[in-house]
DNA sequence: CTTGTTTACGTACAGCCTGTATGTAAAAGT
DNA sequence: ACTTTTACATACAGGCTGTACGTAAACAAG
């Protein structure tokens, strides 16, 4: 049966997403081990009951900030995949420019990819993964190992080699001092290793 | 003025070797986060007093956990280097195959790839990652790079996404349920990649 | 060998931070 | 109008880290 939404749950809504928003800001700044709740939910104007309230602890609430920059970032890359390209493989490369262009954001760098995995702890954190990042890169595997620009190999370890590329490069770029270029060098290294993974017409193969 | 290696220096060394084993296995268990200086002190039959006169804090007590983890990787992979191969990208290749050999066991996952980014922050992970790991991987692509093997490209992010694509490999090896196959698998998929950096004989290159 | 000093470690204490239990006012149901 | 539920505030307890201080053994000096 559905329920209306009432004043309640607009309320409940509003302070959920500015604790949210003020833990996001907060923890991508100093990380989540030096940010205490109290800091939080001062800087958002309300108590620690709040906090308790709307999340189990302290890392139900940081879940919660991860899902949201994840969701964005998706958001940003599926936008990039949307314009039509003529290269499958270049829709990759556009759809990681775009992924670093998401991480340029030092929050994105600090939250997802240095305190996630250790506050979510290795499952948690993979399951997020799958949900999001690893998901679009498993997709776009797919598509190129079935349409036979790929030779033929497994998927999930490949998706998750070429994330786990992807990342690093996220760092790299969130760290470097001219992101732009840094950006271009990355792109050019991963479209090198995307070549040697498509069906080889004369190269060698082992 | 070389000062003999005293009484006092013997037992220091040894209740400072036996804090970092302790930490160690504790740290690969259970984390970082979840692990307290007390349980680690009494597991290795000191008290915290001990363990803050030798590290300034617990922190610096991972710190030195994660340098005896990765000079024990470092050690397996230059063995595995040392044995002559025809193909300086085969040698790579069981380097790599060393690596994730190394990482099967879960206290290397853990501690150095999920806890160490977070606890010792990006500037301190950077600068181990370079005395180590980073360190084997920058060696072996600057002279893929200088015999030619490799097509000229920048070294730095080339060393980097190679190895965010090995750690993810051993985190996909250590949780993997047959890790014989899934290193076989990695590693084959890094072959690929590896073959798209070389200097293209006759493949397309944009 | 005795004495002062340093080293290595044990003990006790204080602060912080998380999570929980309880209280309260407004909204929702009846 | 009355009860119940929701959303949040307040107060409290436990744990954990870091530090200040105490102590006994080892080294140095005479």
């Amino acid at each position: 049966m559905e329920r209306k939404t009432t004043k309640h749950d607009l309320r409940s809504a509003a302070t959920r997403e500015r604790l949210i928003a003020v833990a996001r800001t907060l923890f991508a700044q100093r990380g989540y081990a030096d940010v205490g709740t109290e800091e939080i939910v001062q800087t958002a104007g309300v108590t620690r009951g709040a906090l308790y309230h709307q999340f189990r602890d302290k890392a139900e609430l940081f879940t919660a900030v991860v899902e949201a920059v994840e969701t964005r970032i998706v958001a940003e890359v599926t936008a990039a995949l949307a314009e039509p390209t003529t290269d499958p493989v270049e829709r990759l490369i556009s759809g990681a420019r775009a992924f670093l262009a998401a991480c340029a954001d030092p929050a994105t760098e600090r939250i997802v990819l240095r305190d996630a995995p250790a506050v979510l702890g290795a499952a948690r954190w993979q399951e997020l993964s799958e949900r999001y990042g690893l998901g679009l890169v498993q997709q776009a595997v797919h598509t190129l190992l079935a349409d036979g620009t790929f030779a033929p190999q497994p998927a999930a370890p490949l998706a998750r080699l070429l994330l786990g590329a992807l990342n690093e490069a996220a760092r790299y770029v969130s760290a470097a001092e001219d992101p732009r270029a840094a950006t271009e060098e990355c792109l050019r290294i991963i479209g090198g290793m995307l070549d040697g993974l498509r069906t080889a017409p004369g190269a060698d193969r082992r």
